[in-house]
RNA sequence: GGGCUCGUAGCUCAGCUGGUUAGAGCGCGUCCCUGAUAAGGACGAGGUCGAUAGUUCGAGUCUAUCCGGGCCCA
């Protein structure tokens, strides 16, 4: 027996419900226990970082993944369930920083590492549990206990023999690059973390001019002359270690006189270049920075722009001159002061600045790499807390990010008359994401895999299947652009990187566990039984293979890609089960947010794999986009508009979330919020809900049981093999769709499916399910079967999407009744469309009934006819014979839907039509002068309908009088055919279905719309005094109008089988309810009989 | 500067390999229906489908260029 339906549900208390019964039936062990031995589908999950709670943002992805673990399960196969947590690198470092109050490395170095790594760990677990439990919650089913954690011995120890084959190529190399640097926090920055932390700030930037010494080599300036490079930068403290300046050869260069009438060059589209012109109408434009001058104002204000001539870029190559600060020791020991010359580099741009750009190799990156190619002197200025270093002079010791210095190096460059202007110049500079510092740039040495082989790793690119589709061009977009993967940082949580560095200049990558403790000569006692980090590994030293000298390993942590990117490996018994390994690599899915993975995980998986094996370990990616807030505005705490997860599930429910993230595209960015979600709730689940409640309290009354045998097909009505045509479809699509991992496309058509189910096939129906107790009413009993079937299939299908809702009406439904059914709907086989009846006409024909319907409708909502008063007749045009068929096959139907005594179905609605006839006054005017009048009356008179078809026909009409003997033989266009329908008929005219409408009302018809419309109020007040839907009433009325006194006299056994009432009589009504129907005045009082 | 992506109603978005009249939800207005309904339905207002050119019998859809937004790389 069902148990009663309350309607409306309390979704989110039978979630809790549901996860208690989960959790004491042991739902997903019984369900992996049903799957083992089946053929595997691997998912692999990438690892979440277990430094914080998870936020809805989270939840996108994990329902996806879940969606697609239920979905193979029920279709028979075996599955890992393996979560991971990301455990290592400067996010958790930072966290427990703040967590202790730190701000600098120093702190943490007298605090102790020890100390410090082990709280990293314990942030680590205590987060990795928050994150179970609210994924628990979500209803994401994994194994729980077998989490894998990217901090585990197994891991570290895997991304060693990674390095090694690395090694072993030669590919692991030292090297130097120039990088975002905090000179607090004393580490470089990634790209990523730099991301946080641009800011539109102004700066002082100079305008200065450096005298050429020659003009090429041999080329002596005239006596008496002064040439200068007019060069621009917003970093003066950078200008300390100019080596060189750069043009672009293809650009024209201006030869200017200008101050002091020395001559100056600079590129000829900087002169007039309107500098900052969009940003300065911005409101981000700080004030205290004036509009900025163009390059000839500024040379003007200061003596003059006197264009001399212009060349070529490649003209000003190998032009020497004078550095702004030669004077240094740095300069003069590293040569450079002696070695200024004009380069090339493509990359100058003739706009902001003046077309010769300072190059400073030890200050910038990009003047890093062009040094790098035309072999520059590098001067590095910088320590690790942005003090300048010995060789300096009067700036050594003091730091770069002081704006003193930097008013002091303007100083220095005045007195020795080299700056043209100095002004106040807004952009977006980095800061630290942590402390807020302005970032400087610094030559660091740092580890590096070489990317020379990349064209292995692209090789594997195409063995993916990747949606959308565009996620393989963006990947290989970065694969042939990314440079040497740097996999050092100077911190303390983390990989611990295997290499040994000589000072002999050797080094070495210790590939194992077991060959560390080979080659260990010192230290072993100390680490051993420690997992792998700082600083007990720091303990460990090894002899040089190639001079003996014991070595350190150096200090350095590893990038935390690799340790996500080894995954496929450590975690799947990569090294000690192959056989295990090769049943689960490559995973048929991977799942991921998009944004960023493209150079992070994906490439970090893509690279390491095709390094240990030269495969794809994966064959199936599908990204996802950005939640964002229902406005579309990034979620941010600080904005105040992210929500946490809890309250969204507490709030809205998490069937209702993943249903949102499911409906969603994901290649889009998705909107998340209250308001959607409660549509979401009361369009989607309180439909399906209320069908549910529906059928179910139905059923329990009628005492249906789901196991009498089925009434054949054929016995049902049209209707019912209608809806269960759609539901093949639907199933049909459902598992194409969910193999096919486009959730979105199957959402879509189920919002449609409760739409017909709900306010089609329900609607239309609701009076079988009504019928009184009798044994041999096969046509309920069919209806029972159709909506049971229907709602027992949903539930499996739907229940990788919202599994909590349709394991609670699986309970109801199913086991409440067959004791021997799957515990658990997730325990169900997904539906398969071959196993429900389907039939294409009857779809195609109802399609046709709706579009029918809807216009029939529209016409009595323009003539005002409320669908309670019946009307004589519905006419339909057509002349296809599909649409005469469904109109046929679906008759009773529509009359009872529209409210109608008859259906007629014609081919032609013309002969309805009145035609008048007009004289064409234009043509028979000329023709016929005095007797238009007459002509006139005549056509006025005649048959309309005989001349229309000689007109139509364009035939000749002969006119004659009718007292008279005078005739006229008119042309069809002397006549103008009017037409129009008779006044009784509301037509629909095409495009769509031609449909038309009797709205006479007869006095009889009146009367029985009254009567509909008093079975109306009387079931209102039925509901209002909560009467249980079979209690029986007796009812008194009272009115003064004549019409409503007749409809009941007239309609009185109609009314009462309708409101189940024994008695309807005339009388004294107090505490009635007054109610106007039709403008008619009428006061019921009902009873309880 | 290069790569990818997006641009459809006031807002959020559908629109498959080109094919009748470009749709839905929300919001707004006017009605209607309701013993499954904290619901629902109909109708209305609201669109140069970012722009231009091209291919085609036919373009929201394909091509090119441009404009605008986003992401990534430089």
């Amino acid at each position: 027996m069902f148990q009663k339906v309350k309607s409306p549900c309390d979704f989110v208390a039978d979630e809790h419900k549901v996860l208690k019964f989960w959790q004491e039936t042991d739902t997903f062990e019984k369900l992996r226990a049903k799957n083992r031995g089946q053929p595997p589908w691997s998912f692999l999950d990438g690892p979440i970082t277990a430094n914080n709670p998870m936020g809805v943002h989270h939840a996108w992805g994990r329902t996806l993944k879940d969606v697609f673990q239920r979905y193979f399960a029920m279709t028979g196969h075996e599955l890992r369930y393996q979560n991971g947590f990301d455990c290592q690198g400067l996010w958790v470092e930072v966290e427990v920083e703040k967590e202790l109050g730190f701000t600098s490395k120093k702190d943490i170095e007298e605090y102790g590492l020890d100390r410090f790594v082990n709280k990293c760990k314990e942030r680590v677990r205590k987060y990795a549990k928050v994150q179970t439990d609210q994924s628990i919650r979500l209803g994401y089913w994994m194994d729980w206990s077998d989490s894998y954690f990217t901090m585990t011995d197994e891991n570290n120890y895997t991304i060693w023999s990674f390095l090694k084959k690395c090694h072993d190529r030669g590919l692991v190399y030292k090297g130097t690059d120039v990088m975002p640097w905090c000179p607090r926090c004393g580490v470089g920055l990634s790209q990523m973390e730099m991301h946080e932390g641009y800011k539109f700030i102004p700066h002082r930037a100079v305008f200065l001019r450096l005298p050429l010494r020659n003009l090429g080599p041999g080329k002596q300036i005239p006596t008496g002359e002064k040439h200068y490079l007019l060069i621009w930068t917003t970093t003066p403290w950078t200008l300390t270690c100019n080596v060189a300046c750069a043009v672009s050869k293809e650009l024209t260069y201006l030869k200017v006189r200008g101050p002091e009438g020395a001559t100056y060059y600079f590129a000829e589209g900087c002169l007039d270049y309107q500098r900052l012109a969009e940003e300065f109408k911005s409101k981000d434009w700080p004030e205290t920075a004036p509009k900025l001058a163009t390059v000839r104002h500024i040379l003007e204000h200061h003596g003059g722009c006197e264009i001399l001539g212009k060349l070529k870029g490649s003209e000003l190559i190998g032009w020497e001159y004078d550095g702004p600060f030669d004077e240094l020791p740095a300069q003069q020991d590293s040569t450079a002061a002696n070695t200024h010359r004009v380069i090339p580099w493509e990359d100058v741009q003739a706009d902001e600045g003046s077309g010769i750009v300072h190059i400073a190799p030890g200050c910038g990156a990009e003047d890093h790499r062009l040094a790098a190619e035309q072999g520059l002197i590098h001067l590095a200025p910088l320590d690790e807390s942005g003090v300048y270093i010995e060789g300096f002079d009067w700036l050594t010791g003091r730091n770069a990010s002081d704006h003193q210095v930097t008013t002091d190096i303007i100083e220095n460059l005045k007195s020795k008359g080299l700056i043209v202007e100095v002004e106040r110049y807004p952009h977006r500079y980095p800061h630290c994401w942590r402390c807020n510092t302005e970032l400087l740039y610094r030559l660091v040495d740092e580890w590096f895999i070489s990317m020379s082989w990349r064209d292995e790793i692209m090789k594997v690119v195409d063995d993916i299947h990747w949606i959308p589709s565009y996620g393989r061009d963006r990947e290989m977009d970065w694969l042939g652009n990314m440079r040497d993967w740097m996999i050092s940082k100077k911190r303390y949580w983390g990989l611990a990187l295997p290499i040994f560095e000589c000072s002999c200049g050797h080094f070495e990558v210790i590939g194992s566990r077991d060959e560390l403790q080979t080659r260990a000569v010192e230290g072993w006692e100390q680490f051993d039984g420690q997992s792998p980090h700082r600083p007990w590994i720091d303990a460990i030293k090894i002899h040089c293979e190639k001079c003996g000298q014991t070595v350190d390993r150096i200090p350095d942590v590893g990038n935390p890609w690799l340790d996500a990117g080894i995954v496929p490996y450590s975690t799947v018994r990569y090294n000690t089960d192959r056989e295990y390994w090769k049943k689960w690599i490559p995973a048929d899915l991977v799942l991921e947010c998009f944004p960023g993975q493209f150079r992070n995980w994906f490439y970090a998986l893509l690279a390491m794999s095709a390094m240990m094996e030269g495969i794809a370990p994966f064959k199936t990616l599908l990204g996802h986009a950005l939640v964002r807030d229902e406005q579309g505005q990034e979620m941010h705490k600080s904005l105040g508009n992210s929500i946490a997860f809890e309250e969204a599930a507490e709030k809205m429910g998490v069937d209702v979330m993943r249903w949102m993230f499911c409906r969603q595209s994901p290649v889009a960015n998705l909107n998340f919020g209250y308001h959607i979600g409660s549509q979401i709730r009361s369009k989607i689940f309180n439909t399906f809900w209320n069908v549910y409640a529906f059928f179910a309290n139905y059923a329990r009354l009628d005492g249906f049981d789901p196991a009498t045998g089925a009434v054949p097909l054929e016995k049902r009505q049209d209707i019912d093999r209608w809806l269960l045509s759609r539901l093949h479809q639907l199933t049909d699509l459902a598992n194409r769709s969910l193999a096919d991992f486009d959730t979105a496309a199957l959402l879509r058509r189920v919002e449609e499916f409760f739409e017909d189910l709900s306010n089609w096939y329900v609607r239309r129906n609701r009076r079988r399910f009504w019928r009184p107790r009798s044994s041999d009413d096969t046509d309920k009993l069919a209806a029972y079967q159709t909506l049971y079937q229907t709602l027992t299939t949903l539930v499996r299908l739907l229940a990788p999407i919202t599994p909590f809702v349709c394991e609670t009406i699986y309970q109801n439904l199913v086991r409440s009744f067959d004791p021997d059914a799957p515990e658990s709907v997730h325990h169900c086989e997904y539906p398969k469309a071959e196993d429900i009846p389907y039939d294409q006409t009857v779809c195609e024909e109802m399609d046709i009934i709706v579009a029918v319907v809807s216009r029939a409708l529209s016409l009595r909502e323009k003539h005002s006819l409320r669908v309670r008063q019946p009307l004589t007749e519905l006419i339909v045009k057509s002349d296809d014979e599909l649409t005469r068929a469904a109109l046929e096959r679906f008759r009773e139907q529509l009359l009872d839907e529209l409210n109608v005594k008859k259906l007629s179905i014609t081919s032609d609605l013309s002969g309805e039509q009145e035609i008048s006839l007009k004289p064409n006054f234009k043509t028979l005017g000329p023709k016929y002068h005095q007797d238009l009048k007459t002509i006139s009356a005549v056509l006025a008179q005649a048959d309309a309908a005989v001349i229309a078809a000689q007109v139509e026909a364009g035939q000749e009409v002969t006119l004659t009088e009718p007292d008279g003997d005078k005739s006229w033989k008119l042309v069809p266009e002397d006549i103008l055919l009017e037409k129009s329908w008779p006044k009784n008929l509301a037509v629909a005219e095409p495009p769509g279905h031609m449909v038309a409408l009797n709205i006479e009302i007869t006095p009889e018809l009146f009367c029985e719309g009254l009567a509909r419309d008093l079975v109306r109020h009387i079931q209102q007040i039925r509901k209002e005094i909560d009467l249980q839907i079979e209690d029986r009433i007796t009812t008194i009325y009272a009115t003064d109008s004549q019409k409503v006194t007749q409809a009941i006299a007239e309609h009185s056994e109609y009314i009462c089988r309708e409101t189940l009432c024994d008695s309807l009589t005339a009388g004294s009504t107090d505490n009635g309810k007054s109610i106007t129907i039709a403008g008619e005045s009428v006061t019921l009082k009902v009873n309880k009989a």
